[in-house]
RNA sequence: GUGGUUGUAGCUCAGCUGGUUAGAGCAUCAGAUUGUGGUUCUGAGGGUCGCCGGUUCGAACCCGGUCAGCCACCCCA
């Protein structure tokens, strides 16, 4: 007999956990569902083939891929061998492995409208909550097995949808009181201006890779890393100058278009900022009083930021936890002009955004954001205390859960210190009281255990009664 | 994939240069307390010291391997 145990970088989630996750999700989902999006599902395993060569060299190491069955039948073991050499010299083989666990949402998405595009009407907007695997190392606030919650876009180029998903963003955090959060923007065309400028659009990724890092690695090391792609002194003497681009938004504008404006994809990248950036300005209609900061407030242009995924092409973006949490990214996300043409849909455009649900976890756990009533799961607990008293009790209890309150009956007739004591631990605010004495006269006391303080009441009083807090 | 670090009761951790029977707090259970919980007091149960191997008269402790957690790098949510 082994110790049971779980496969690395996975968790079980206890009653608690699950509560507080649904919380996350049930507030992502309701603004999702107020902008117009709509649910959609996907397999936890995509072809292989769908996957691969998406993600980059590093994504493809990183997809958790499933062995195919059936290869131990004799009759196939000479092609199973050759595949497997394949395999060891670094190769994938759909000998070994056809299938693969899902790496995201998107692509499984994109896959999804191609496969559907006669079908949908366009534009379509959908949102997806499901959990993705990735073959990563495990440590803080990263695992093998987490959820995403997207929304995107396809079918439209209208800046409304870069205006409407910042907005998203906005009033998630604001919901679930992540106030200081940060939206942090750019855009694809930007650097791509800037690569044009520094050896042409095939340097791109060397450059975004690079300027990604500055500020975990600091300026030095950035020119170095650059030097060591293969770009010239001349190059990395403008990417400095591009890279000490800082200010205000509007200022930040302003020195970008200085650098790369006249660079025609330049130019169209900062226009779009620009557009990003009035919209939200212009978005809320002024709530006096209001001490929530406004959704421009929380948008910074940040020329550094890239985002590995090569398939964005405009406007970018990534939202950070408020400053005093160590924690990163909580979500991220852009515009793609092609996605479906991985799948032989052109002209497909779109725009989406991610949540990273287990990490928004962690930073509501760290800031103590998560509401108290998120814990109580049941509302009223009916003591025990004997064969005619329970039978009464479980009547009333029933006639509750018909009036949607949720209750239950202790399961046996012990002391009453047990029964209260299972209260505590669940957390249940309201027990009803119903013995020998309260049986002949038709009434129950009700108890408020957070008070302390009891009431007689008639049974028809306690039918009437919300048991919410307070 | 690379490097560092940790692994002792359900949880958090002590455990000296290797030396008889591995401890504490919290939690659990029982009692004080058979219709009023949270506090308090008393007592009890609970461990192949992650796993496998090696060194040694003797290993929780030293060595090797392995698995898992954490941290950093790569990359990313």
């Amino acid at each position: 007999m082994t110790k049971p145990s779980l496969p690395q970088g996975t968790r079980d989630f206890g009653p608690e956990t699950v509560r507080k996750r649904n919380y996350i999700l049930q507030t992502i989902r309701a603004v999702f569902e107020t902008y117009g999006f709509q649910p959609l599902e996907t397999p936890a395993m995509e072809n292989l083939s769908t996957l691969l060569g998406k993600y980059g060299e590093e994504g493809d190491k990183l997809i958790f891929k499933i062995l195919n069955n059936g290869l131990d039948r004799p009759e196939k073991e000479q092609d199973t061998r050759e595949a497997f050499e394949k395999v060891l010299q670094g190769k994938n083989s759909i000998q070994l492995t056809e299938r693969a666990l899902r790496y995201d949402l998107t692509i499984p998405f994109a896959r999804y409208v191609a496969m559907n595009h006669q079908q949908l009407t366009l534009p379509f907007k959908r949102y997806q909550v499901q959990p993705v695997w990735r073959a990563d190392r495990p440590q803080k606030g990263r695992y093998r097995e987490f959820y995403q919650c997207d929304a995107d876009v396809v079918g439209s180029r209208s800046p409304l949808n870069e205006t409407e998903l910042a907005l998203i963003y906005h009033e998630v955090f604001t919901r679930l009181g992540l106030t200081g959060y940060t939206l942090q923007v750019n855009n694809r065309q930007i650097l791509a201006a800037l690569a044009n400028r520094c050896g042409g659009p095939e340097k791109m990724t060397d450059i975004t890779i690079a300027i990604d890092k500055l500020d975990k690695i600091g300026l030095e090391k950035v020119k170095e890393e650059l030097a060591q792609r293969g770009l010239s002194e001349n190059q990395i003497l403008l990417i400095e100058e591009y890279l000490a681009v800082k200010g205000t938004n509007e200022e930040i504008l302003s020195g970008l278009d200085k650098l790369v404006g006249h660079d025609p994809a330049g130019a169209k990248g900062i226009a779009e900022l620009r557009t990003l950036l009035q919209s939200l300005s212009g978005s809320l209609l002024p709530t006096p009083g209001s001490s929530l900061p406004s959704p421009g407030s929380r948008l910074i242009i940040d020329p550094t930021l890239a985002r590995g995924l090569n398939y964005y092409t405009g406007i970018i973006f990534e939202a950070k936890a408020p400053k005093e949490v160590k924690m990163g990214s909580i979500g991220g996300g852009g515009r793609y002009d092609d996605l479906t043409g991985l799948f032989g849909v052109p002209d497909i455009p779109g725009v989406g955004i991610s949540f990273g649900v287990d990490r928004i976890y962690d930073v509501l756990e760290e800031l103590q954001l998560f509401p108290a009533d998120v814990f109580v799961g049941t509302q009223v607990l009916f003591f025990n205390l004997g064969a005619a008293e329970s039978a009464r009790a479980f009547a009333l209890l029933q006639g509750l859960r018909q009036k949607g309150i949720r209750g239950e009956l202790y399961h046996e007739n012990l002391k009453f210190d047990k029964q209260f004591k299972y209260a505590e631990k669940k957390n249940i605010p309201f027990v009803v009281i119903l013995g020998e004495k309260e049986l002949g006269e038709g009434r129950c006391n009700l108890k408020d255990l957070r008070s302390g303080v009891q009431h007689s009441l008639t049974w028809d009083e306690l039918m009437e009664t919300k048991f919410t807090e307070r």
